[in-house]
DNA sequence: AGCGACTCCTGTTTGC
DNA sequence: TGCAAACAGGAGTCGC
């Protein structure tokens, strides 16, 4: 599932395949995917050039002079520039096609999703989207520390974990970054919010950032299949300390790590290690 | 304002 | 073995 690390990961491999390149066309073969596509996807793309491709929170956007598309790849969509001539498979739900140059056949940008819960948007130029207003800091940026999260969540009696994944809190930290963070950082994630000390969110601040880095840096190895038909890469899936491991043995005491649903999610901590 | 519950969808896993 | 029910998951929205 697309978290912050993919989303970025895609972004790299798809702006040197796609900047500068000019739209040919846009063939939506489904009206909507979480929410109907804006008729501007289709009507004002074709014919623009694509001056760049940025990344807020898990959304992507695309720019051109007309203004920007808005992906997000929901927890099951996935992005690929491939030749036009592959031929479109189930849940390929949307084509941007670039023309070819001399002799060469020209290339598609091409979204599947299957579970639809991914979205693509439009936001006007000089606009910013409602989606994207109200939204944290970038985990990643110096706005994003444990000082911040102690002074916002004063008074918070939500769980920890639950604080971490709100988008208003801080961008990009799902399920399984919020669960390999507080791992790392000791702290159990039924604790309330507001409840936890300034020095334990300085370590769980410095916890997402590394796991974030980590993450990434581990999802460029792929940027060079990121043209083949290759499915989706699992690279950090066995590295995961907590995320998926309920029952298993903890990785640093042995204790068997104990699994609940805290805020609707799957949850997995251990009961010795984080307090 | 904060927070829990609900919702979308479909591939995969679980349970009988 | 086969089928159906349960589950997973990002995040917007609703209601208390």
């Amino acid at each position: 599932m697309p978290e912050l690390p993919e989303v970025e990961t895609t972004r790299r491999g798809l702006a040197p395949h796609i900047e500068g390149r000019r739209i040919q066309s846009v063939t939506l073969r489904r009206p909507d995917l979480r929410w109907p596509i804006p008729p501007e996807v289709a009507r004002d793309l074709p014919g623009q050039r694509i001056e760049a491709v940025r990344r807020r929170a898990k959304y992507l956007l695309v720019d051109t002079a007309a203004g920007s598309a808005l992906l997000h790849l929901g927890m099951s969509g996935s992005l690929r520039v491939l030749p036009a001539t592959i031929p479109v498979s189930t849940h390929d739900h949307v084509d941007i096609a670039f023309a070819g140059s001399a002799g060469k056949p020209g290339r598609v940008l091409r979204f599947n999703d299957p579970r639809r819960f991914g979205s693509l948007l439009w936001q006007p130029l000089g606009e910013v989207h409602p989606l994207l207003r109200g939204l944290g800091p970038e985990p990643l940026s110096d706005d994003f520390d444990g000082d911040y999260l102690f002074d916002l969540s004063r008074g918070r009696r939500a769980p920890v974990k639950t604080f971490l994944m709100d988008q208003a809190v801080v961008v990009g930290v799902g399920n399984i970054y919020a669960a390999e963070s507080l791992f790392r950082a000791g702290i159990s994630p039924l604790r309330a919010a507001g409840k936890v000390s300034r020095e334990r969110y300085a370590a769980l601040a410095g916890a997402v950032k590394a796991i974030l880095t980590h993450a990434i840096a581990r999802g460029g190895t792929t940027l060079r299949d990121f043209l083949s038909p290759d499915g989706a890469p699992g690279y950090f899936e066995q590295e995961l300390s907590a995320y998926g491991r309920g029952g298993e043995p903890c990785p640093r005491c042995g204790r068997p790590m104990k699994q609940a649903s805290i805020g609707q999610r799957a949850t997995v901590w251990c009961g010795h290690c984080q307090r």
